[in-house]
DNA sequence: AAGTGTATAATTGTATACAATTATCGGCGT
DNA sequence: ACGCCGATAATTGTATACAATTATACACTT
């Protein structure tokens, strides 16, 4: 009865040094030695160690020498990956519409109706509405059946819907967003393999038109 | 005077094993111990502790309760690999013909000039010849201006020429891959991105159909 | 004053000890 | 004979000790 998972520290250490760097909290460039960060979360050096070296095989930290420095994301990378997304994302729609089982269908579909949900009962719900986009995009990646798209897709995602706070969109847009889901969701539905990655580079232009328009003030690099 | 570098045990151990188990060595499924690999490579469980979890980050290797399990990739990963290439490489020289500088543009010259010495010279070289194929490639991708589109394209190609043998081929076909760089190199020199994209597109196209039109024979998963 | 060398401190790299968890095997009861 | 249960072994997780490397500061020389 007790699905233990045993999160190690070293697993935590790395979720949140992930999580503090994609959003801007180490700033980029910032140098952080083993011992630093080893005093300021309370725990030994030997988990601190694995957590870099997973960050560093992400290009997230690179080496410095002594220590690591802080490398995180910036604006034009996000845009940069909106444009690697638009190209190949379709394509995991596309593999995804000429295998997808059953399951895999109504676990989409109920992520949605959720999303739909949220998004129609109003504000208040960012958060819950930005998590279960992320998790309509990572059934379809995992849908898709092609080890060598889903890990890409997953990479890149994972890092754009850490960046600062990931956009807080308004709920007009985030109507938008749930028709296209829906439009997506329909042609997996089908099967309609030419329609689905048309629906969802559809989807992912819109989103990265989004982010364009969207406020230049940031301009921390 | 010295250009230490001064190569770390972790460092080395993270190499060999990567190199390992894309070239089969380790066959897919294959449990790994810190342990065993401890005792077998004659170094402690830190170093190996660190590769480890840089493999998984790399999905090489995957957890497994007890242990590691090779993951490794299969023929159809890379075909896989060549459809994500296909779409986002040539986005790659887009980018670099807008923006290389005369340096890097040497650099390639350099290269290429190598590969079809190597090449005309006839056979015996394969390893030069292949070796001088990945830095083409590579050089293209740093020079494109994005980290992201790098990385994206680093992480494939890195995994690619590690597979296996990584098809050695024959000296037609060397010659015609000369041929097709050689148009890549004459499009960035020109600045002219359309023509580098549809020529770098061309390109893996190609690489992408000899790979198919190669044996089915190795049938290992 | 500039540069060089050396001592010193800071930092990373590796090994090992120990704790905690998990699997494995054997025995016991039914 | 089958399944449950506990002891034992195997394995990973974490901390720490120590070695090796690298940066820094400071004195000394010219």
């Amino acid at each position: 009865m007790k699905e233990r998972k045993s999160i190690s520290i070293a697993d935590q250490i790395f979720e949140q040094l992930e999580r503090d760097i994609l959003s801007g909290k180490y700033p980029r460039g910032e140098l952080l030695t083993e011992l630093r960060l080893s005093e300021e979360l309370g725990v030994s050096r030997t988990p601190i160690r694995e957590a870099i070296r997973r960050l560093e095989q992400e290009n997230i930290l690179e080496e410095a020498g002594r220590g690591v420095t802080v490398v995180g994301i910036s604006r034009q990378d996000m845009l940069d990956m909106y444009e690697i997304r638009i190209r190949i994302e379709g394509l995991a729609a596309e593999w995804a519409a000429a295998r997808i089982s059953d399951e895999e269908l109504s676990q989409i579909r109920d992520t949605l109706e959720l999303q739909r949900y949220y998004t129609e009962k109003g504000d208040g719900h960012s958060n819950q509405i930005k998590n279960l986009d992320s998790q309509f995009h990572e059934l379809v990646y995992r849908a898709c059946g092609s080890r060598a798209l889903t890990d890409t897709l997953l990479g890149l995602h994972k890092k754009m819907t850490k960046f600062r706070m990931a956009s807080v969109s308004k709920q007009s847009r985030a109507r938008q967003s749930v028709e296209e889901h829906e439009a997506i969701l329909a042609a997996l539905s089908a099967h309609d393999a030419a329609a689905a990655g048309a629906a969802m580079t559809a989807h992912v232009v819109n989103a990265r038109d989004r982010m364009s328009e969207m406020g230049d003030e940031d301009a921390r690099n």
